[in-house]
RNA sequence: GGGCGGGUAGUUCAGUUGGUUAGAACGCAUGCCUUACACGCAUGAGGUCACAGGUUCGAGUCCUGUUCCGCCCA
């Protein structure tokens, strides 16, 4: 059989992938009788590209799913997308606003959210066909939007029993405030960032002066907001500050009267140890203020505007002018004492990065005392684990001090807050759909809340609703809780969390075992990737240009057990390059290889190759299912990827090179070609699903690899002793290639050799002379003490010493340099372990097979040393 | 300010519960188009494991401190 002499990726994947989705080869049968194993994908939200970070998070569920698919499992991979409520509001108003030039409110409700479900099909769409390029294989048949009515049915029910059981409250509060989203954001969703800004010291003035004391002094890093000063406090035990409290200031603006309070939240390390106090713009003044009965002053409006009692020249100037202004004036008039240069945290919004407005408004919340001590329960019991367990104490500390979640946002995208209004008698109820009329009194005028749910709410939901409930349904009987979660540490406060809360309450089960938290992708100097930055690589044109499995590879050979990876794009080239290796490798095989002909679907073992080759392996595959269960995916591919290329192609191809027509031989290399295409098929799906289908009858069973199962490796025995031993003849090969650069022989020079070695390894070089002496250019090998008085090349490794007689090659200065070389090394280590076995304390306390392992080594290089001196000795 | 992660070859990173003479990929050097593969083959060079102490028979690995970088929380 012919194959082209590259892979050729773009050739194959489309196909690939396209049978497999004709023949739903994703689907799962519910009824199969096999044990469960389950994921729900982490929806990508609806908003437009899938970067890096979704490739690799859904490489890894790819993986695991289609790797305990071969276990004989039911794998079952829920995938979907996310409405993203405050994201694709920002894409969707930009784009109107750029296309039409309209805000939202002018094309109002029903237009607006019409124009998003365009969006949605457009760019869901797109979406899709980015997850399919990376050939995943979720159950496109369960496949579910946040907004279906299955799921809105859930986030009512959810809604409804919280609020019944008083979890749900409304209340006026003060919140994180968009003033470009025009909305309400939870704690979560807030973004700090360090900002380099100003500390102004302004002079507020007494009453009535004290003794001398005629200022109180307040640095504040927002000016503006003095407008709505109610007071400022002192900490009572500052005993510069304290004898004032209970007098009064005058605000130097509006010239009105606040007084001075006493509290002991006040810093006395903050700026003069004295601040103001804004109750209705700062979340600790806000505190104060409700503390000391203050009284709030609302000077900055939902757009960030000021507003309210204020001078007029500050009405509807923005929160940035009217600090300019306030400035100005106060300097003018000698109110500034000073101004510092102050770096602060500023907090922004994590979709749109505008600077955010503490402002208190009447919003929706979740109570989470009763819903987090489960949670927090769940994870300390180890009930449900993370990996890297890392991540369980970032989560505790959260959980630890968890505050109740604002869940209605001002937005318009999303599930509207099911709670209705009545005009009439204020009742306040919660129905799926307007029942016309107010229950209590029967009033006709009755309005929904406008606010819809915060897009988490109904993400946290996700591993239950996406499997049908709150109806009953075969998915959930057989596949809740989910096996595992796989996502970035960016949102364990966000969705992992809630999603246990959720779903403890609501199923009495935690929704998944495990939650594998992979590390994040960064460029190649570390930096996140991102738009401004326009460091981000493009993980579709990486497929284009690499090839998929090359890709899939690739990453995952970076990704270790949740660190972080610095990509670029180079390093695909390794993927690359191992599908072409691999393609080669069939290749080559192939070209013996008849299609229709019946193969032995068996191992035999003939010679100490064959016993090598076959005991690496299964070690290999060994070790590779251990470390997939561990979630340590890049071993696993690095495991495959040095057993294939460093051991399979380097020298059992090689070995069986002058066998090439042997059918014991050519069903041997089928035999791991076969078990190895089914265990890298995981991270490279698609190179071996082909050179699967490629494989002769006999071999093949199936149709797909797809239904394939994962090899038994109980039976195999493996052989360590024998395997050491075929180490030191391939090490020895190596040095004599070595001997052969060194000396400029040429590889086409046929050598002879005399050998002393140990009877087990000369037994095993006999076995294999052969290949031996084709790997090494040798002519005939003499198991003897080489006697002759010709000049010699001496290449002695571990127990192996050979002697090549070459009066015509050698150069004795550069033989004798060669052997003071190796002599110094063994020398030295000879010095080591000999102190190392005189210590007393070493062979008291050190276990008994590391000191005899010193001791064998120790015996092992005295001897070699003792040829060594011979070898210089006769060169002399 | 508190917490977490990281500093190992020129670069990006591995390194299992402390135990032989610290590994890989890329890059580099030398020689090869050896009838599977130049996306390849063969051979090699390259490391005071951030720094300073400590525990131990033994430390890249454990402890303490210092320093630099990144992330999260306040």
């Amino acid at each position: 059989m012919e194959l082209e002499k590259s892979y050729q990726p773009s050739f194959y994947e489309e196909k690939t992938y396209k049978k497999w989705e004709d023949e739903k080869y994703y689907q799962i049968d519910t009824g199969d009788g096999k044990r469960p194993f389950s994921i729900v994908m982490p929806p990508p939200n609806i908003t437009g590209k899938l970067h890096m970070g979704h490739a690799l998070n859904n490489l890894i569920q790819d993986i695991l799913i289609r790797y305990n698919k071969f276990q004989g499992k039911s794998a079952l991979w829920i995938p979907g997308m996310d409405h993203a409520g405050i994201a694709t509001h920002t894409v969707v108003e930009k784009k109107i606003a750029k296309e039409q030039g309209l805000t939202r409110w002018d094309m109002g409700r029903d237009a607006f959210v019409s124009e998003i479900w365009k969006w949605k099909r457009e760019y869901g769409d797109f979406i899709l066909k980015q997850l399919k390029k990376m050939v995943i294989l979720p159950d496109w048949s369960k496949e579910r939007f946040t907004l279906d009515d299955g799921l809105s049915n859930a986030v009512y029910k959810v809604f409804e029993e919280l609020f019944n059981e008083g979890l749900i409250y409304r209340g006026k509060y003060m919140v994180n405030w968009c003033p470009r989203c025009h909305t309400a954001l939870a704690d979560t969703e807030v973004e700090h960032k360090e900002e380099h800004g100003h500390l102004w010291y302004l002079k507020y003035p007494l009453k009535e002066p004290y003794n001398d004391i005629k200022f109180l002094i307040v640095a504040t890093t927002r000016p503006e907001t003095m407008l709505g000063d109610s007071a400022v406090a002192v900490n009572p035990d500052d005993e510069r500050f304290n004898f004032l409290i209970g007098k009064t200031l005058i605000l130097p603006l509006q010239k009105r009267e606040i007084p001075i309070i006493g509290d002991k939240m006040v810093d006395m390390e903050f700026g003069t140890g004295a601040v103001k106090v804004t109750p209705a713009h700062d979340p600790n003044d806000y505190e104060m203020g409700k503390n000391h009965n203050l009284p709030f002053y609302d000077v900055i409006d939902d757009d960030g505007m000021m507003t309210g009692d204020i001078p007029h020249d500050f009405i509807n100037l923005s929160r940035e002018d009217a600090r300019i202004l306030i400035v100005r004036i106060l300097e003018k008039k000698g109110y500034i004492e000073k101004i510092e240069d102050y770096t602060h945290a500023v907090s922004s919004c994590y979709r749109c990065n505008t600077s955010l407005e503490p402002l208190v408004s009447t919003q929706w919340f979740v109570k989470m005392d009763k819903l987090a001590k489960p949670a927090i329960e769940a994870i300390e019991n180890g009930d449900i684990k993370f990996y890297p367990e890392k991540w369980k104490n970032y989560y505790l500390n959260w959980m630890y001090n968890i505050r109740d979640w604002c869940i209605s946002r001002q937005l318009w995208w999303g599930h509207r807050i099911p709670v209705f209004y009545c005009d009439d008698c204020d009742h306040q109820f919660v129905a799926k759909e307007n029942p016309g009329k107010c229950p209590k009194c029967g009033s006709k005028h009755i309005h929904q809340d406008e606010d819809v749910l915060d897009t988490w709410f109904s993400s946290a939901l996700w591993p239950f609703s996406t499997m049908g409930w709150p109806e009953k349904s075969e998915l959930l009987d057989k596949y809740y809780p989910t096996s595992v979660i796989v996502t970035d540490r960016g949102i364990i406060f966000n969705w992992i969390a809630r999603m246990i809360m959720m779903g403890l309450k609501f199923m009495g089960k935690k929704p998944f075992k495990d939650i594998y938290i992979h590390g994040t992708i960064l460029d190649e100097f570390g930096r996140k990737m991102s738009k401004s930055l326009g460091n981000g690589i493009d993980p579709i044109e990486m497929v284009d240009r690499y090839g998929v499995d090359a890709v899939r590879f690739s990453l995952i050979n970076l990704t270790t057990f949740g660190q972080d990876i610095n990509l670029s794009e180079n390093k695909f080239e390794m993927g690359r390059n191992f599908a072409n290796k691999i393609w080669n490798a069939f290749r080559f095989i192939f070209l013996n290889v008849e299609p229709e002909k019946e193969y032995e679907d068996k191992f035999t073992l003939t010679n100490s190759f064959d016993k090598w080759i076959f005991s690496r392996f299964n070690d290999t595959l060994k070790y590779a299912d251990k470390k997939l269960k561990e979630y340590n995916f890049n071993e696993y591919s690095s495991s495959l990827y040095h057993f294939f290329w460093n051991e399979f192609c380097d020298w059992y191809i090689e070995a069986t090179k002058d066998k090439k027509e042997d059918l014991k031989i050519i069903s041997n290399l089928l035999y791991i070609l076969k078990r190895f295409l089914i265990y890298l098929h995981p991270i490279m799906p698609v190179i071996t699903e082909v050179l699967y289908s490629k494989m002769p009858k006999g071999i093949k069973k199936y149709k797909t690899i797809l239904d394939e199962k994962l090899p038994d490796l109980s039976e195999n025995d493996i052989h360590r002793m024998h395997d050491n031993t075929m180490e030191n003849i391939i090490n020895w090969i190596t040095g004599i290639r070595r001997a052969r650069k060194d000396f400029n022989i040429s590889p086409k020079t046929q050598l002879e050799i005399y050998i002393e070695t140990e009877k087990d390894i000369q037994n095993i070089m006999l076995d294999i002379e052969g290949e031996i002496n084709r790997f090494a250019g040798i002519e005939k090998i003499e198991f003897k003490p080489y006697t002759l008085k010709e000049r010699s090349i001496n290449v002695i490794v571990n127990k192996i010493s050979a002697t090549i007689p070459a009066e015509k090659y050698i150069d004795i200065k550069l033989e004798k340099s060669r052997l003071e070389k190796q002599k110094e090394e063994i020398e030295k280590f000879i010095m080591q372990n000999e102190n190392k076995l005189k210590n007393e304390n070493f062979i008291k306390k050190a276990p008994q097979e590391v000191v005899e392992g010193a001791r064998l080594k120790l015996e092992e290089n005295k001897e070699i040393f003792e040829r060594i001196l011979k070898n210089l000795e006769s060169l002399s």
